[in-house]
RNA sequence: GGCGACAUAGCCAAGUGGUAAGGCAGGGGUCUGCAAAACCCUUAUUCCCCGGUUCGAAUCCGGGUGUCGCCUCCA
């Protein structure tokens, strides 16, 4: 079954074949690090990294590049605002970006280039963009031509005029066309410049996704992903600039996903309702805001409020529980195989993990993905009331590791916690043994403070038939 | 004005021609000393509205209504 992708491009579904073989080139728009990441950057991020893991899953060789905007008048603006240099203020938040990213559990990307380490190729392509009529220079400006680009609008599905007639922006003498863009820009006072045959001056924005990612995966390349906003004018001025500098084609797949929400409104500075990632997860477990952010399918507006994020963190601790649970057993069952009647169970495992596949085959559908595990966990959660043998909960445990592991979610170490000390997890033994014998001879308060006062201390204690247990909560 | 999405139960959300997944919340029950966890049952004769195509439509077509996004920096 091959995987099917919505191309942006052609606005269809598509079947997904690489340009070479199982390996695959994917380049996503990263942040401008000029602040910390909101809780939109998060959703194209755990989008992006799940379909990368997916691939991955099905074994293709991903090089995946996310780069960095570390310069632009975003980066100029909060650098002068903190009295700091614009580099500066780059490491500060590329550090913030990852402590943020970790936590939402994104793998790191193969190359997270930066901007201003990759002004050379940028220089060039300008040059190159001039030399071959698409590009022009005004006064230490460079603009592109978007008049010599016939296919401009090609991925924003949008006429040049149409574009034009709608356009707010304002008219400047200096460019041929109001929808012209810059490549590169004069240098003004107190900015950082580099040195270029127009003058002292810096990249425009989107010259720098071109330039990095035809350097690191090739003039032609599979992927490419940002959010919904960026198809215009970013993509499209990336294609425009590509392909009129390389006569060939750029990404062959283009990827984007829905806006995020907040409460209903849409995140604004002026709304007061930015909520970034940094403050978010001091309040929230981040595999919860994970878990909510992969709950909607990527291309479905998702609508951020308290009452979905809390509505997430019961349905993963559903699946957490019975994790928990078959850790357990796997841990402390009395039989070691599997009996004849747990052999045919095996089937419907890899019937879960066929749905599985299914689902994320259709455009990554992580929804439907999970609902493929919440019915594979009623039915495991059935037989292990039961009781099974050691070898079946490690086989269980496995899929949910492997397909965890593709979603981001029910991450091993996360489950496995650790009570902190020897002596900690000796101390909650003692008690739990106190408490059963105070429960065989019915001391019932005894036994219940016992209980309340571990859950006060975050020991959550739980009878079973197979004995009482404790976890973390 | 142009382009484009979306509209499914109390909430979230899958489902692109074959008779409505899954999760959360609620109600009832089983298990339990009581809990917790879990399991079972229950909550949309119906998928924004009106037409049409079809043996058959949430799914396709036409029209309407509503919400939103993009056309300007923005994930």
């Amino acid at each position: 079954m091959p995987i099917r992708v919505h191309n942006t491009l052609t606005g269809r579904k598509e079947e997904f074949v690489p340009l070479r073989g199982q390996e695959v080139g994917m380049y996503t728009c990263g942040p401008t690090v000029y602040d910390y990441i909101h809780i939109g950057n998060a959703r194209c991020l755990v989008a992006h990294d799940v379909i990368r893991r997916y691939l991955e899953y099905r074994g293709y060789k991903v090089t995946y590049v996310q780069n960095f905007t570390d310069i632009d008048d975003k980066m100029i603006n909060r650098a002068h605002k903190l009295g700091w240099t614009v580099a500066q203020v780059a490491e500060k938040y590329i550090n913030e970006y990852f402590a943020d990213a970790d936590a939402l559990g994104i793998k790191r990307a193969d190359v997270h280039p930066r901007a201003t380490e990759h002004i050379e190729d940028m220089r060039r392509l300008v040059e190159n963009l001039i030399k071959k009529g698409h590009a022009y220079e005004v006064g230490g400006d460079v603009y592109y031509d978007i008049t010599t680009f016939k296919e401009y609008g090609k991925l924003s599905h949008q006429k040049l005029d149409e574009l034009a007639a709608g356009s707010r922006v304002a008219v400047e003498d200096k460019k041929r066309n109001p929808m012209d863009f810059v490549l590169w820009k004069k240098q003004k006072p107190g900015e950082p410049a580099w040195d270029s045959p127009w003058g002292k001056g810096r990249p425009g924005w989107h010259l720098e996704c071109s330039a990095m990612s035809m350097r690191y995966l090739g003039e032609t390349f599979d992927i490419h992903a940002g959010g919904a906003d960026l198809i215009f004018p970013h993509h499209e001025n990336e294609i425009a600039q590509s392909e009129a500098a390389t006569g060939k084609p750029f990404a062959r797949y283009w990827i984007h996903n829905a806006y995020l929400n907040i409460e209903g409104e849409k995140m604004s500075k002026s709304l007061g309702n930015f909520l970034l990632v940094h403050d978010l997860r001091q309040k929230y477990d981040p595999e919860v805001i994970r878990f909510f952010l992969i709950s909607a399918h990527y291309r479905s507006p998702l609508n951020f409020t308290e009452e979905g994020l809390s509505s997430a963190q019961s349905a993963l601790q559903r699946l957490r529980n019975t994790v928990d649970n078959l850790e357990y057993h796997r841990q402390h069952s009395e039989r070691e195989w599997m009996s004849d009647r747990e052999k045919e169970y095996l089937p419907r495992l890899r019937q879960a993990r066929e749905e599985f596949i299914q689902a994320m085959d259709d455009d990554f559908n992580t929804a439907d993905a999970l609902a493929a595990l919440f019915d594979l966990n009623r039915e495991v959660n059935t037989h292990l009331s039961g009781g099974i043998s050691r070898e079946l909960a490690t086989r269980i445990l496995d899929t949910y590791h492997e397909l965890g592991e593709v979603l981001g979610i029910l991450v091993q170490d996360r489950v496995e916690q650790q009570a902190g000390s020897e002596m900690t997890e000796e101390l909650i033994k003692l008690l739990l043994e106190v408490r059963e014998d105070a429960r065989r001879a019915k001391d019932w308060p005894t036994a219940d403070k016992i209980r309340d006062r571990l859950g006060e201390l975050g020991v959550t204690v739980e009878d079973t038939p197979q004995g009482s247990r404790w976890k973390l909560s």
